[in-house]
DNA sequence: GCGACAG
DNA sequence: ATCTTGTCGC
């Protein structure tokens, strides 16, 4: 399978994506990945296809990282929303792909179901990989839900036209709450487990939070 | 027609 | 995404 690389291919793809009906996946003694893709600093708009980007992903083995790569890209396209696949898909894949080995869950900073399409990056990116993803994101794209309450590890659903398309989450009782989106092959509550697990010192995932620190150093480190 | 709208 | 200022805590 080949990234989609206008709208109209990316949009003929969530639709496919929207309908597929893959295994549900379960949690076991888990690997969990992260990836994240930051641009230079001072970075404001939308962009476009040719900015320079720095993509990374970590692997982790029982909360501790076993696994790094960091790799220097080019943004396909501007940041549009519903469409985000076109300017981050196949960085983020690129970077998943440079680990020792694929993480049994990973982590993304997208959405899942909550999407135009119900096909947000963290199901396209999960499909791609073969890999079940959770999306981790500050706001809902469409979704809309009450905050839960403010006590550590207090989630409140979110729904999009009736449907269940994730939870907010409070990591820490005093702060904002984050979203979790099931991605592929993960339901609401198994993406709510994983990113709980993940939660026990910040309020960002840990592996999304090492991703995004290995990102941002690479481009301190190379302008 | 206009604003909203993951990163 | 990135920016901004102070603030709290290890």
């Amino acid at each position: 399978m080949v990234w989609p690389t206008t709208v109209a291919e990316l949009i003929e793809a969530q639709r496919a994506l929207a309908v597929a009906n893959p295994e549900p996946w379960r949690p076991g003694p888990l690997t969990v990945g992260g990836c994240f893709v930051c641009f230079p600093r001072g970075h404001t708009g939308i962009g476009a296809a040719g900015d320079p980007a720095w993509a990374a992903a970590v692997l982790l083995a029982d909360g501790r990282r076993v696994g790094r790569y960091v790799v220097r890209a080019t943004a396909r396209g501007p940041y549009q929303a519903g469409l985000l696949a076109l300017r981050e898909g196949p960085l983020l894949e690129a970077a998943v792909r440079g680990l020792p080995r694929l993480p049994d869950v990973l982590l993304v900073n997208a959405t899942g179901r909550d999407h135009p399409r119900r096909a947000g990056l963290a199901i396209h990116l999960g499909a791609e990989l073969g890999v079940p993803t959770v999306g981790v994101t500050h706001r809902p794209l469409l979704a809309t839900g009450e905050w839960p309450e403010p006590r550590a590890g207090a989630a409140s659903p979110l729904f999009l036209e009736g449907e269940l398309v994730g939870y907010w989450l409070r990591p820490r009782a005093a702060k904002r709450p984050i979203v979790v989106h099931p991605g592929w092959r993960v339901d609401p509550e198994t993406a709510l487990d994983v990113v709980r697990r993940c939660c026990a010192r910040w309020r960002t995932p840990e592996p999304l939070r090492l991703a995004r620190r290995a990102a941002r150093t690479a481009r301190a480190r190379s302008g």
